[in-house]
DNA sequence: ATTTTATACCTAAGAAATTTAGGTATATCT
DNA sequence: AGATATACCTAAATTTCTTAGGTATAAAAT
């Protein structure tokens, strides 16, 4: 991955498009579920991903419900009700980002 | 601006895009058109623009033109022959992101 | 049998990019 | 005269992430 630094500030948004679509996820689940959907183009890390769920877990976005698998704990997220509000203003935001950016870097713009 | 953050990362990218673009622009020409193209939604903040210029041009990829107008003085920019290439890639970079991102975040992955 | 890989959680120091909040100076508009 | 626009700049603080660790169990490979 040569451009991660894109990524920045999308990390929040990404997780809470995750959990309103498979509504119950925990952790290492969402590190592959993000690189199986892109393909490898994107891997998050622990060291982001965790304390990016403490964030909305204490900003009251998520809830926890810890689980034991094969002897292995698991902590899986779900959206709160505020949660599930705030990811819809949230994907709103990058879908206006998005249009944005598409435009700005689009090659009509361009004197090639 | 609420959705400042997401342009992190994309500053660099902007700049070097308008330079292709436009041939040649001044700091404060650069905030101008940003803001005018994006509708206000994007406000490039002086603090951020002049150092990411300055790291561009000590990286090779600008090149400086002073000049004196209406007893004021302007810098223009221009992309040197690498930060040409650099451009390239950074557009690529730039729409492969978008690609990923957009799929990330479409409603197809919604359950809604 | 032991080492590696995968699963599953975590934190803390450092780096990078930006925001915030200043500063200087000239020209124009009210 | 004072505010706004033009035009440059820097530095401290903040945010977000990377890097580099740490713990522990289970399965696969050597």
């Amino acid at each position: 991955m040569s451009n991660q630094k894109l990524y920045k500030g999308s990390l929040q948004t990404i997780i809470l498009k995750l959990l309103a679509t498979n509504h119950k996820m925990y952790g290492y689940e969402i590190t592959q579920k993000v690189k199986e959907l892109t393909k490898g183009e994107l891997q998050i890390t622990e060291g982001a991903l965790y304390p990016a769920l403490h964030k909305l877990e204490a900003d009251g976005l998520l809830d926890i419900e810890v689980v034991k698998v094969e002897n292995r704990l698991r902590k899986y997220y779900k959206l709160t009700e505020i949660g599930t509000k705030e990811t819809k203003d949230k994907l709103e935001e990058m879908q206006q980002f998005l249009r944005t950016m598409q435009q700005l870097v689009s090659p009509k713009f361009s004197l090639e």
